[in-house]
DNA sequence: TTACTGTTCGAACGAACGTTCGACTTACTT
DNA sequence: AAGTAAGTCGAACGTTCGTTCGAACAGTAA
């Protein structure tokens, strides 16, 4: 219902509707409409981190780390389209007490993928791009996906991983796209190409 | 108050208490609130394509063409940052009648966008990358930014542009940071590394 | 049977919602 | 001076909102 109508024009009646659990019923479960929204924001917060710290404790290099991120965010992400839309959507209809809680996990997230970022420079591997901008660009790019993700035209989240992982490491004009592992270096005729394409 | 509260949160009188105009006299000029949030996006949204189209006719290489439509579309974005993100947030909010005639225009303004992906494959400087994925990858990498722009701290339009450009085009392992004009090719040190970023 | 605990609900609460209406003011035309 | 049109507003309309409360139900323990 909050992802269908959003968290303020979602009733309460809606959900009790939608439930089949009576109006105060539903009161029985959750103290409020607020409270109810931070546990479906909580659950899934958590619920995406925990798997992903699980699947990162195989990726060490910074690249494959990345891809593991990106992989998981959005695989996530279509399997649970619904409240990755209110994670996405409602961050702001959270009132304080609760607002803050999912915030720190949210920070968490954020931390995280900073951190592999952080790496990536080091490695040498990364250009001089403001990882600020650049975490959050990574996150705007795959946190849209429930604005326009078609199941039934566009590709499954695989596919789309691997694309957007390409599309953010190596752009769309350069290297190739192939699937994991890693495309292999640029030979001459791209190298040429990417000549060209400046003059 | 529809970019702090969200449409629904938003009542007609915070909109009359935050304008001084009282609640009759609001619906003297809007008849309706639908009315008032379809009058907002449609007025932005056409602006900001007019912008673009009267940006493009100087620019007729598709690489170009595309930095114009990022430059323009995060110009526009920081400099009416609450109208932008109601267009953002606020697009399930609008109802059928006028919800249509905005999703219209979008499709015109996506269209364009799609137009000179296409042109830049023709000229073969883009790999294989689903053209609608890339250019709702870009969209969703530009209209995040509503969720974390801090003025004080993040980049302004100019350069926020150019590092957006730079993560599309080239990702943020390969190629160099410049203003425009484009980056200059790889050099052999960077091919090198490119190389032992896979082995 | 009685007592208790966990679960469910209808009915209602006051508050806030979007919208309307008629009255009033102001400014300009005749 | 009278008339007209545009602009503004207080008060109220019926509806829906989130939430509460006490009654009723089921199942188990004594």
């Amino acid at each position: 219902m909050f992802s269908e109508k959003g968290y303020e024009g979602a009733s309460i009646r809606d959900i009790s509707r939608a439930s089949g659990v009576s109006l105060s019923g539903l009161y029985y479960y959750f103290e409020s409409k607020q409270k109810l929204l931070y546990l479906i924001q909580i659950d899934t917060f958590t619920s995406i981190l925990k798997r992903l710290e699980r699947r990162l404790v195989a990726a060490v290099a910074p690249e494959e780390r990345l891809r593991a991120l990106v992989s998981n965010h959005i695989d996530y992400f279509l399997r649970h389209p619904a409240e990755m839309k209110v994670l996405a959507h409602e961050d702001e209809a959270l009132e304080d007490p609760y607002r803050r809680e999912v915030a720190e996990i949210k920070r968490r997230y954020y931390e995280l993928a900073r951190g592999i970022f952080e790496a990536l420079r080091k490695t040498g591997h990364m250009r001089r791009v403001n990882p600020r901008v650049a975490v959050l660009s990574l996150f705007g790019m795959m946190n849209w996906i429930y604005k326009w993700h078609n199941p039934k035209v566009d590709p499954q989240a695989d596919r789309l991983a691997e694309t957007m992982s390409a599309i953010f490491l190596d752009g769309v004009t350069n290297g190739l796209v192939t699937p994991r592992p890693r495309p292999v270096a640029l030979d001459r005729h791209a190298v040429q190409e990417a000549t060209r394409a400046v003059g």
